[in-house]
DNA sequence: GTAAATTATGACAGCGCTGTCAGAGTCAAG
DNA sequence: CTTGACTCTGACAGCGCTGTCATAATTTAC
């Protein structure tokens, strides 16, 4: 029986990849690094219930918004919900900050290399 | 006698590596990646001439374009003087097409990012 | 009961540089 | 000739993931 429960509350890490589109290999790595902690069956496999799948969905948030998985892994508590933030933390404000302002040098950067790019297309016309 | 001669005709490889503010390590990485072809004293010594510079010098250009080595490598002899093109090369224009939508790929992925940290902001406020 | 699918762990590789360290030879100045 | 500065080669490490492979145990399906 292939396993497609709707609100699975225990997966196995088949499932949870499926459903939340990671890699087999990210989920465990995810929790080598101390971001999951799922529970585990008598002979060792691992379990994932809908709280773990909506940290993976939070991962992927934060993630795509460009933050390595230390940092989202220290700001993970203070996370709730469909992406609302719980504790108003200063350290986690600061740290957005710090990340836009990142992006925003990355972007600068960015610009000045399509700069010389064109630069170079249009001599080449 | 510090070796500061000006149009250097042979020097060894710390001077040039002062001269382009390139890291002795990666002048001898651009050698390995054969971007640079240095001749040798008869002791085995690396000996830059100002071709040699100027290579130098556009590997930066390049680099700073965000082009890889290997890229870089493959277009070098299209290049000429103060970073002009050579050869109309039909292929080095649509590879720098490519970089450049390589670029906006990645200021867009950017810009995602931002917003997403920006949405996280205003909800810390 | 047996084969196929799934899982587990651990380790190695790769991206594209970049630093650093070790061990040894070379060059310059005093 | 000795010392210190410079160079040589080769190799390992790290960034932050991400894939893959090997070996073994478990579970599922027929």
């Amino acid at each position: 029986m292939t396993a497609l429960s709707e609100s699975s509350l225990n997966m196995k890490i088949g499932e949870l990849s499926r459903r939340c589109a990671v890699s087999i290999r990210m989920l465990r790595y995810y929790e080598e690094e101390g971001l999951l902690k799922p529970r585990r069956t008598q002979s060792g496999f691992r379990e994932y219930g809908p709280r773990e799948e909506q940290t993976v969905e939070r991962i992927k948030l934060l993630g795509s918004a460009g933050m390595t998985l230390a940092t989202i892994k220290h700001f993970l508590p203070c996370i709730r919900g469909e992406g609302h933030l719980l504790e108003p933390c200063d350290e986690l404000r600061s740290t957005l900050v710090e990340q836009i302002a990142l992006i925003d040098q990355k972007t600068e950067t960015l610009m000045q290399s399509r700069k010389v790019l064109e630069r170079f297309l249009a001599e080449v016309q």
